[in-house]
DNA sequence: AAGGCCCTTCTTTTT
DNA sequence: GAAGGGCCTT
């Protein structure tokens, strides 16, 4: 372990720091993950802790294995038996090994958000409570607030007709999840701390086994990941956390970072250590971080300094509409790379939602840019990869009623709405779940009690599709997963139902052979691990490998990422910060941190991007810059753009036929400007779009000089002059 | 039973 | 501007 010697003071003295409660506050960029690495590693080497007896928990099932992986080499040698992951994959793994004490088999299906919200509105149906008026994602958020407080459906106050309602539902969704065989994502948890906390047998086991307990990004907790880390720090009292309440940006999810401060309270004599040393930023960087971060109250100030130096100026691009907000985007990439001084792996483009991927993506396709897209919905969200998993699902667990219903007629096999109606009310009636009647029919035939309960024909095609259940039900363990997965897709004739399907079969095939090569990475681990990491796989655990080329992501999934040059998008209000924060502070200051980590991500080179006007609703819709960008000094910004050269643009309105002007803010500072090189009507040639001609050029408040071009063979682009190699034709 | 068509209704972030 | 739900036809 001669590596502690690469460790700055502060870093040496939180990784060899004494047993006991430790608490790491470490600003972004100042080595955290590096610091719990190495104190997992110090354990093991310098304090002969076993492996066995160590839990580590971290935020990404990516960053689990990026951190084995830095372990092993840290310490030489293979290390198994380490407890390493993310708090629902741990929990995921000890309630299988306990579920003799629950109400689930050990087969359990985790649930993923779809499947919560089918059964949601199952209980609403069978309450008669119309949908309209209380709406399933509100009345599954506030069973799942409730999970995250610990709270069953008789520990919520009942004080109002809705209150009521919750209750109802609640106690209705959960007895569907035990029907069902399931459980959700916040039951992992939950049930899990209600186990340890209710079973002082099982509690003990685990406790005494982890005689070190580590986390990773803490200031992510929520009330029952506090807890159970008591719990399974009970015996031993070692107790490790990471994290920056700057950082804290899932408080939807019932984080609280607050959790910090009560870590404090609740362990008085636990050890404080700040890390404060920047190696990722800039000073400029970390500048317009600070400024933006500085407006938060409730923390513990970080002074952030790095020794990189200043660094470029932060860029502020302010673009007329979100389409020219992405043409910049990647046209100031693409003339980067042109000119070789950067490469495509050092780009980020950051946005608050998904859905402004999609101009991004379009722009990067008209381009021929390839780029990676961070985000698991991508591709487990899609219709082909959810069929084949709800097979693979009701075979490992024919009680699955969700994935039940969602196959039994894709493709179509001439069991309708009506059968199926009768199969359910059936199975109810005899204490059983569909799946479970399916099986009877498929194994007895006509001698199964079901028979008689349809008509001849349905019997027949229930029978059937249950013979095919059976089989795939008892080949799980007799043939590998890539075998069983093979045998479901021929049986039936998935191939065969794209192709008559229509458009897009080629992609959609092609989706489930991705998903076969899943399959094939798991043949070792089988059918069960592999179903419970498609439903724990992160959005940044999809990340594609390195191929360096540009990555489009969200905020949040940025969190723990660093990168060269970062653009984040959409600095507009309504967006960042999001609408729905406005009327509260909290998540206002919420909002702030997630530009905060935005902001950090970035190593060398920051621009700030946003538009005018932007497309909302297919309608455009026009927007005011963000109020965050209000606090950043001005000295550390440089602006180019539609505002920059005071081209004022007119809005309008319903109301009124009087243009208005929205060219508010005041040029940053006024100095002749060189003349341009360019004219509109040169026609110029350029090294990779071949001839064009000129349609504008403006000179920009910093002297560069902006042309848009229309060329023969891609159209209309924007290009900086001093950076596009550019020949004159003719003036 | 199944497929197609038009209607609305939203759109944060994700384990 | 997409996705789901309801209603229609075959």
């Amino acid at each position: 372990m001669d590596e502690l010697d690469q460790l700055n003071p502060q870093q040496h003295k939180a990784v060899t720091a004494d047993d006991g409660q430790v608490l790491v506050l470490a600003g972004p960029g100042s080595g955290k993950t590096r610091v719990l690495t190495y104190r997992a590693a110090y354990l093991i080497r310098k304090k002969g802790v076993p492996p066995y007896n160590i839990l580590a928990v971290t935020f990404t099932n990516k960053a689990a294995s990026e951190m084995k992986t830095r372990l092993e080499s840290l310490v030489n040698e293979p290390v198994r038996d380490i407890w390493l992951g993310t708090f629902h994959a741990m929990c995921a793994r000890l309630l299988r090994r306990e579920a003799q004490y629950l109400p689930f088999t050990s087969n359990f299906v985790i649930l993923d958000s779809d499947d919560q919200q089918t059964l949601v509105k199952r209980a609403l149906r069978e309450l008669n409570i119309d949908e309209k008026v209380h709406r399933p994602a509100s009345i599954h958020a506030a069973i799942s607030f409730a999970k995250n407080n610990l709270q069953g459906p008789r520990d919520l106050p009942n004080r109002s007709y809705r209150d009521e309602i919750v209750i109802r539902v609640y106690e209705r969704y959960e007895q569907l999840l035990v029907e069902n065989n399931g459980v959700d994502f916040d039951d992992l948890l939950m049930l899990a701390v209600k186990l340890l906390r209710e079973n002082s047998e099982v509690c003990c086991k685990y406790a005494r086994r982890f005689e070190h307990v580590l986390v990773d990004e803490f200031q992510d907790t929520n009330v029952v990941q506090y807890e159970l880390l008591r719990l399974l720090s009970s015996q031993h009292h070692n107790l490790y956390v990471v994290g920056d309440e700057d950082q804290s940006i899932y408080r939807w999810r019932g984080a609280d970072y607050r959790n910090v401060l009560r870590f404090e309270k609740d362990y008085p004599r636990c050890h404080k250590i700040l890390l404060e040393e920047n190696y990722r930023s800039t000073q400029n960087v970390l500048d317009v971080a600070r400024s933006v971060i500085d407006r938060n109250a409730n923390r513990t100030r970080k002074k952030l300094f790095s020794e990189r130096g200043a660094g470029n100026p932060i860029l502020l691009y302010e673009a007329a509409d979100d389409r020219s907000e992405a043409g910049f985007v990647v046209e100031t990439i693409q003339q980067w790379l042109q000119a070789k001084k950067a490469q495509g792996g050092d780009y980020a483009i950051m946005y608050r939602t998904n859905a402004q991927s999609r101009l991004i993506e379009e722009a990067f396709l008209a381009a021929g840019l390839p780029y990676r897209l961070v985000g698991a919905q991508r591709f487990y969200g899609r219709r082909e990869v959810k069929d084949i998993i709800a097979y693979l699902r009701l075979a490992q667990n024919p009680k699955d009623e969700l994935s039940l219903v969602r196959v039994v007629s894709v493709p179509p096999r001439g069991i309708g709405d009506k059968t199926i109606l009768n199969l359910q009310q059936l199975a109810q009636n005899a204490g059983l779940a569909p799946g479970e009647v399916l099986l009877d029919l498929g194994r007895k035939g006509s001698d199964s009690p079901y028979w008689e309960a349809f008509g001849g024909r349905s019997s027949r095609l229930l029978a059937d599709f249950g013979s095919l259940l059976d089989e795939w039900n008892r080949s799980i363990d007799k043939v590998s997963l890539p075998a069983l997965f093979d045998r479901i897709v021929t049986d039936i004739g998935y191939q065969r139902y794209l192709e008559n399907s229509g458009d897009e079969d080629q992609e959609r095939w092609g989706n489930v052979v991705e998903l076969r090569r899943l399959a094939f990475e798991y043949q070792e681990q089988g059918l069960t691990p592999f179903l419970e990491n498609l439903a724990l796989v992160s959005d940044q655990d999809t990340l594609p490998e390195q191929s360096n080329v540009p990555t489009l992501l969200t905020l949040h999934a940025a969190k723990g990422l660093e990168f060269s040059r970062v653009f984040i998008v959409g600095l507009d209000e309504g967006l960042l910060p999001h609408s729905r924060s406005r009327d509260d502070p909290e998540e206002m200051a919420e909002e702030r941190r997630l530009f905060y980590v935005g902001i950090t991500r970035t190593k060398d080179q920051l621009y700030l991007v946003r538009a005018d006007r932007r497309s909302s609703f297919g309608e455009f819709e026009f927007s005011q810059p963000s109020r965050f960008l209000d606090d950043i000094p001005d000295k550390l910004l440089k602006r180019e753009g539609a505002r920059a050269v005071r081209r004022t643009t007119y809005s309008w309105n319903s109301f009124s036929s009087t243009p208005v002007p929205t060219t508010t803010r005041p040029p940053a500072e006024a100095k002749p400007l060189p003349e341009p090189r360019y004219r509109a009507g040169m026609r110029i040639r350029h090294a990779g779009w071949g001839e064009g001609m000129v349609i504008d050029s403006r000179v920009q408040d910093d002297g560069e000089e902006v042309l848009d071009v229309a060329f023969e063979s891609v159209g209309l682009k924007r290009l900086l002059a001093s950076l596009a190699k550019l020949e004159i034709l003719q003036k």
